[in-house]
DNA sequence: AATTAAACGGGATGGTCGTCCCGATTCTAT
DNA sequence: ATAGAATCGGGACGACCATCCCGTTTAATT
């Protein structure tokens, strides 16, 4: 165990977190660590003594938005009905998405290998919505020959698409458009 | 009007094209130029003569691909019902992302603007398919209500899955999918 | 065969970016 | 208040890559 943080260390490292967030969601991945270091008013030393590699620090901001829609699928999945929930869980990755280029930009795979990273159970996204899929193709909301990677597809689209113009109507007929499709 | 290239440029010019078409298709746009200069057995002065920049020999290696895609549409409207050819040039187009990274990229934005390029009728892959998904809505195979950003959104999620793992039975599930969901 | 202009190769150049280092600074415990 | 250690800032370094340049080679023409 090492000791704690001094005082001004922890607020250079929330803040370049922050920061950090800020601009991989509003930019992406391509964004250089220096100019992170310059908005969060600090020098790249102090980021990378941090974050030793832009992939920590990136993982580092990732992970607390994975966490967020692991619980979120959690709330769903106890809360509502199964077609309710896996498609609640839809619109709610789409929505993510669509204010994070950071995420897609890493499920796109353009950069860092994510995914062998989200082993834990409380980053796996994936898995979460999984469960979700097969409640749903259970209760026979989905059509039963479908899996993830179909889903996820369709997810992808959803999402540039989003990106690209965000239109909540267009988001909306798009929506029904994949529902009316995955039904059995 | 300039003289006609010597022969060796000739052949130098065709055996970079086709080299950097491979490349480009395989590895997407990120490979280095060098690269593609070293495969083609010549000097990176050769490639960057005939093209001078990289976005050139980018453009001059895709715009080849999007002339035989909206001949293939031309045929597909003439030759088939409305139904057929919309989603016969959708399943082309998920084989030609398939296939070529390059054009995935470049779709996807990651790198050129291919879009302003394509002003010419003979390289407008999406005015082509835009005309098929009009005949289509009139003939009442699509529903009315959707616009190219719909499918062009679908066809991106369906690119990256047959990217991600080729399976022909997993295209067909995923197309019919969508052809359900794009049903009036 | 000799001439000359075109084309070639690949090293040089300039720019970008991630990472590391070190002298200067600031915090903390006494 | 002061010593000592933790932290900071930002320049240095090295890797990578697109583009340009120039001494050398080769094709075309007579």
């Amino acid at each position: 165990m090492s000791r704690p943080l001094r005082a001004d260390a922890q607020r250079n490292r929330a803040r370049v977190l922050e920061v950090a967030a800020e601009t991989f969601a509003a930019e992406g991945l391509s964004v250089p660590v220096h100019e992170i270091a310059r908005r969060a008013g600090v020098g790249t030393g102090t980021v990378s003594r941090h974050f030793p590699t832009k992939e920590a620090l990136f993982q580092a901001v990732l992970f607390d938005r994975m966490e967020q829609l692991v619980r979120r699928a959690g709330e769903l999945a106890e809360r509502e009905e199964p077609d309710e929930a896996f498609f609640g869980f839809f619109a709610a990755l789409v929505e993510a998405g669509a204010t994070n280029k950071g995420l897609v930009d890493a499920l796109a795979g353009a950069g860092f290998d994510f995914v062998a990273a989200a082993q834990e159970s409380r980053y796996d996204v994936m898995g979460a919505w999984s469960a979700l899929l097969d409640a749903a193709q259970r209760s026979g909301a989905v059509r039963a020959d479908t899996d993830m990677a179909d889903v996820k597809a369709l997810l992808t689209g959803c999402v540039d698409r989003e990106r690209a113009a965000p239109d909540p109507r267009a988001r909306e007929r798009l929506l029904s458009i994949i529902r009316t499709g995955l039904r059995p």
